[in-house]
DNA sequence: CTGAATATTTGACATTTATCAAGTTAACTG
DNA sequence: CAGTTAACTTGATAAATGTCAAATATTCAG
């Protein structure tokens, strides 16, 4: 579902690139990567990869929100994770060799970059060290530790709504020391409620709750945390 | 906590090395393998090693049960993980270049080879496809996957203790086509609880219901499991 | 702008699970 | 083996969350 492929842009300013595993890439490297990357643009709603596909490179998300998510056996998607630029996608099922276990859809418009999979085999034969630049990123990786933050049933959906809202909240919080600031939820209640476990009803009712401590201000798809700090002692607190 | 060293065997002829992923080694690879790695054996409640650690190296389960267990904030120690002999642990943590997120407990004797760092390098320098392997198998490893199985707030119980059952056997199921089969929990109740997301009350209750269903037969730590299919129908059925 | 469709919130009630207390059984020590 | 401790189970009740129905609010097409 590609609505339209963007000029090319260069690796080798991208500010993308230069966070991921393609930052110990000699210049050469990079200039390959340019070369053989190709850059997308879709729009919300539309999906990057669906889950059985089968793996064509690896996706470097330049701009825009990406959502993965999974059927269960009940049939129903339920979004485990929210991705924002400047990380990449797809590397899992690529190196696993096995089709796309999830579903990649743009929240927002995005643009991505695909590595392809043939490119991807050359260049690791060119540069070993790409391989364990890749190891150490994908041992890094924190999406499984998300996991236990946001449906752990030991943890109230109090607790679990908070840790969402901290894991949305360190990608803006990496971009400055903001004790306070405002984001835009990229989900509606009913996958927010399915990513923390629980009904949509229940999750207006504990919004409310957030809301009447003062924690969290929202207002639809806007949210307030007028002290981040808070939220973070609070999830603490919580265990 | 390491109670004795054992005599070096070779890793030419482990069946644990051939499943893992030295599989691809040339005999020079295995022959390097069998001269770099220490075997080391425990008894049950020792430790292989302790979240916050440096990691050493990546260890080989020859044998035993081992229990991969996390402090969460709140101070206690939550188990995620049952591991059976023939996989390796600790690799997440070398590659990753971070301190153990989590502590290895013996949960029966085991014996369990460690391969060191400096070595790891050297192979990995040798021989490339190493790296790839690895990749692979980090790719695959399905832990995260079990992880909403068992401590998923939108299944009940009953069908977390069904798939902790489930993951428990498919090791005893691999072994043959055995419709029926017997297991010994290598978990008290408490720690079993804890593992699916609830209270030991709860999980007697639970197992009760099992028992009368008829789907399992628990006595004490040993259960019987008369027929495999219907467990798996079972939770297939809840989504 | 208007009406239809969708999303969200609220209310009343049912269900599941947690909690606390008290038993019972099994395991261990001397 | 007796006595002690720890593990497990059971009971009564409380708390959290799910469910179903209805009311509001928002979005979107024309």
């Amino acid at each position: 579902m590609r609505k339209s492929q963007s000029v090319a842009l260069n690796c080798v300013n991208c500010s993308t690139c230069a966070q991921v595993e393609w930052a110990g890439l000699e210049p050469a490297g990079l200039d390959y990567l340019s070369k053989a990357k190709r850059t997308f643009d879709y729009q919300p709603g539309e999906s990057i990869f669906h889950q059985g596909d089968d793996p064509q490179g690896i996706y470097c998300i330049e701009q825009g929100n990406i959502l993965l998510r999974q059927f269960d056996r009940a049939g129903n998607e339920v979004g485990f994770r929210v991705i924002m630029d400047g990380e990449t996608i797809g590397w899992r099922s690529y190196f696993a060799e096995q089709a796309h276990a999830a579903t990649a859809l743009a929240l927002t418009a995005c643009r991505v970059c695909l590595i392809p999979a043939s490119d991807l085999i050359a260049m690791m034969k060119a540069q070993p060290s790409l391989a364990h630049r890749f190891l150490k990123t994908i041992s890094r990786d924190r999406g499984p530790a998300d996991g236990l933050l946001l449906r752990n049933p030991q943890l109230p959906v109090r607790i679990r709504l908070i840790n969402f809202l901290i894991i949305l909240g360190e990608h803006l919080y990496a971009n400055g020391d903001n004790r306070q600031f405002s984001l835009t939820l990229p989900l509606q209640r009913q996958q927010i409620a399915s990513m923390i476990g629980t009904r949509s009803e229940t999750l207006s009712r504990t919004i409310a709750e957030l809301e009447a401590s003062g924690l969290v201000h929202f207002v639809r798809r806007e949210v307030r945390i007028p002290d981040y700090g808070n939220l973070l002692r609070e999830s603490e607190r919580a265990g």
